[in-house]
DNA sequence: GAGAGAAAACAGGATTCCCCCGATGGACAC
DNA sequence: GTGTCCATCGGGGGAATCCTGTTTTCTCTC
């Protein structure tokens, strides 16, 4: 994504969306950021769910959010955006060090990945990169994914992130249906929710059990724990 | 702990430790108490262990912190400042919404608990409301004491309300079916490996998820994983 | 632009399991 | 010996399960 010089003619500020389900957060983001003259905030959100029509409608150039929010969490929404909207970048924006969330969220392309307890003054930095059309990686994250790569130069991954695989290969609905399942709503109450008979919910939840080959709910609690994608 | 007007002789600002372990929030609070102008920032730390000697050279009148830190956390370091610094308040700021911490905290004697997706205009009034020598807990926190109140005067609770008490009062047989069941085993299997009819471990698991008031076998996974009887 | 493929939605139907209640016999209490 | 708790089992209605289908709508592909 190329730095937008339309519009207003001149140097367009570049617009930003931020998404974190905790306020404080959003307003230290805000705090970050406001003081940088070449940006404009143009919304914030507290899901996933609530962003995408505001992707839509505010056309941000640049979308900063974290991972785990309630609803719609941000390894969906980002698939969604990369999707639908691929002039938005993404800038994920957390606290999780996890392999899998990192390696999951390079391959669907986010352009940058920070970690909420590092500094904040990489954050205008990155924003200012992925505007440029370049991707921005915090030390940490960079190092992960270079261990990984590493990893598969040596000829030790071949099908390695196995799990992980699995879970990518999950339809966007069946993403949808898994941590609510895993929480331990009943195929009735999904239903509800998502506005489906409870028979298709059935189908997704056969083939969740299919793709992640396991065989019982808990199961899927344990592994949607794991993946940070529910709470304890 | 009453307003301090020494010092500087007249109103002292309210003196106010930040710690947390994301930086983003620290930055995130201290924008929303900075324009306050009779609180005073004197320090922030990103876990409990570096918050102590600041607690003792800074005399803050007022901690905000977070429960989960690395190193030393949030409960552990309000039970340490209860202990040593009595003049110290401790509001505590998090996103954990159980139960379980928030009567621990209570009893240990914290004068606020808020949540961290939860409106920042709270958190001046909190602070006020606190260095008046009074308490601001959250409205949802406050729900969560007012029920556990409540069951204590129906007489539910001896001693109880807190689930370690409701898993004492589990059976010998029933603590046993209870971790098989949690860690996803069938009905059937489990009635195998005890040697009894399917229809018992039903009985027992009807009497298990009554007395620890749950409703879903994913709930008792999630105790299970809580209480270290089973590994995720 | 025809065809292949995946995704999402739903239905049928046999089977099994779950929820809630009731019942029995044993142990220990006092 | 009457109470209380524990472990054991059964019944019945309703829900979930496991498959196997069908339909529609996309998106690639060639």
């Amino acid at each position: 994504m190329k730095r937008k010089k339309t519009e207003t003619g001149a140097d367009a500020k570049t617009k930003i969306l931020l998404v974190d389900d905790h306020f404080v957060v959003l307003e230290g983001i805000k705090k970050a950021l406001e003081k940088e003259e070449d940006f404009k905030i143009v919304g914030t959100a507290t899901d996933g769910r609530k962003a995408m029509p505001m992707i839509k409608s505010l056309e941000p150039d640049i979308v900063i959010m974290d991972i785990s929010m309630p609803d719609f969490n941000g390894m969906e929404a980002a698939a969604e955006i990369r999707k639908s909207h691929k002039e938005t970048a993404v800038i994920v924006f957390t606290m999780h060090r996890d392999k899998e969330y990192i390696l999951s969220l390079f391959r669907t392309g986010v352009s940058g990945y920070l970690f909420k307890d590092e500094s904040l003054d990489d954050l205008p930095i990155a924003v200012r990169a992925v505007r440029e059309g370049g991707t921005y990686y915090s030390r940490s994250a960079q190092q992960i994914l270079r261990e990984h790569v590493q990893a598969l130069e040596r000829g030790e991954g071949g099908k390695a992130g196995d799990m992980q695989g699995r879970l990518d290969r999950l339809s966007l609905r069946e993403k949808e249906v898994f941590p609510l399942l895993a929480d331990g709503l009943s195929t009735k109450e999904i239903a509800d929710r998502l506005c489906i008979s409870p028979k298709t919910v059935e189908t997704h939840k056969y083939n969740i059990m299919e793709k992640l080959e396991v065989h019982s709910v808990t199961q899927l609690t344990k592994l949607a724990i794991k993946k940070n994608l529910i709470q304890i």
